[in-house]
DNA sequence: GCATCATGTTAGCACTGTAAACATTACGAG
DNA sequence: CTCGTAATGTTTACAGTGCTAACATGATGC
């Protein structure tokens, strides 16, 4: 059979070869991440939109495994980026936490399979005897910790309320996710804003 | 092929039929999903150890999805039973919700086969309007929260204050899973206790 | 005792990830 | 420029999957 008519190349010219496959799979592969709900790529079917046979993708990842995680590594660059933004876009101080918090569970929210995939597989990081590792979303965290409580310098304290933090936008995310808790602004910004209404001194906050 | 001589029937007098096929495979798919990590039954694999050929199933079960979705109940139903236990255990009051906390998160680490899965599939039950369904693990936490804030009867407040600590303990359980957050009792307790240190009035829970 | 139904069986389909052997192109050294 | 070699693609094949269809067996009620 010849060459699939469809292909659809970044640099055309040729023929047997493809330009970049490498960047082309995984271009292809978030795009497809982002269309469907649950993280089902397929080998095969992803040669087959990028017009080259299953086997040619062995050149540039050993397994399906190793192009998942480098698809998981995207999903946590772009997850610390989405928090970033809307850190900065709400100025600063305890706003721009709050920020940080829903901007995480509306990434993942947004993007259920790239978030299931980047959680499934650890993540790589030589998590270096800090939990977390060094992935920028998890610095956006720490950050607003120190902004929000600045009495904790460092030590366990700060580490744990980092944790706790993480812990329930994560698990928030999930949930919603799992059609276990509706995907309502009002109701993620009262989750992640704290008990809400219960803590007597310090006016609903995050805590 | 006459029948495979490794059949371990439960009622093994007669030779064709098994006996109770269905209840033997939910046991055997829950032991297999203790033993291994990653929730990765197979169909086949598991009629194979039941000594039975793999499309009996298909008698006792529309699908392999079915029967994971059996599974995944038997599971929502064990957390909340090894929940209502640890709450027993403590008490009462806030200690007994503080423990129910612990308890989702060391239930979920201590079988993370079993709890992927039950979470990945959206439990089955007429949410009635009300987030959480009307599994036993929602009502120890609706419990709970009651128990430590009376002052909730019902309406938004209790129900965000019931979201709110689902999802920091659901979150913390993924986390942990995942390799993020170290598997450390101490740590849990810390992280379920909430702030913890933050909050001046509480003593930073029962830790 | 016989029809019927529940429950098991085998054969086969379409699909998957992956290994092995082979083909084509790109590239650097003589 | 030529040519060997490495990079990158191809076809073929294998073992595995969930699942369907057709058939066999055993239990059960008239």
């Amino acid at each position: 059979m010849m060459r699939n008519a469809n292909t659809v190349n970044i640099k055309s010219q040729g023929d047997y070869h493809h330009g970049d496959l490498r960047a082309a799979a995984l271009a292809l592969g978030l795009k497809k991440l982002a269309e469907q709900a649950v993280p089902e790529l397929g080998l095969r079917g992803l040669a087959r939109e990028l017009g080259v046979s299953a086997t040619a993708l062995y050149r540039h990842f050993a397994s399906k495994d190793a192009l998942l995680d480098a698809l998981a590594e995207e999903g946590i660059r772009q997850l610390g980026e989405f928090q970033k933004r809307a850190a900065e876009a709400a100025g600063g101080g305890r706003p721009s936490f709050q920020a940080t918090g829903e901007a995480y569970v509306k990434w993942a929210v947004g993007n259920p399979a790239l978030f299931a995939l980047t959680f499934a597989r650890k993540i790589r990081s030589d998590l270096s005897t800090q939990a977390g590792g060094d992935n920028e979303a998890f610095r956006q965290l720490q950050a607003g910790i120190s902004s929000v409580h600045p009495e904790l310098e460092q030590g366990k304290s700060r580490a744990f309320a980092a944790l706790h933090a993480w812990s329930l936008v994560h698990g928030l995310s999930h949930l919603i996710l799992a059609g276990q808790i509706d995907n309502d602004p009002e109701t993620i910004r009262a989750v992640v804003s704290g008990t809400f209404g219960l803590d007597r001194e310090t006016g609903g906050g995050r805590a």
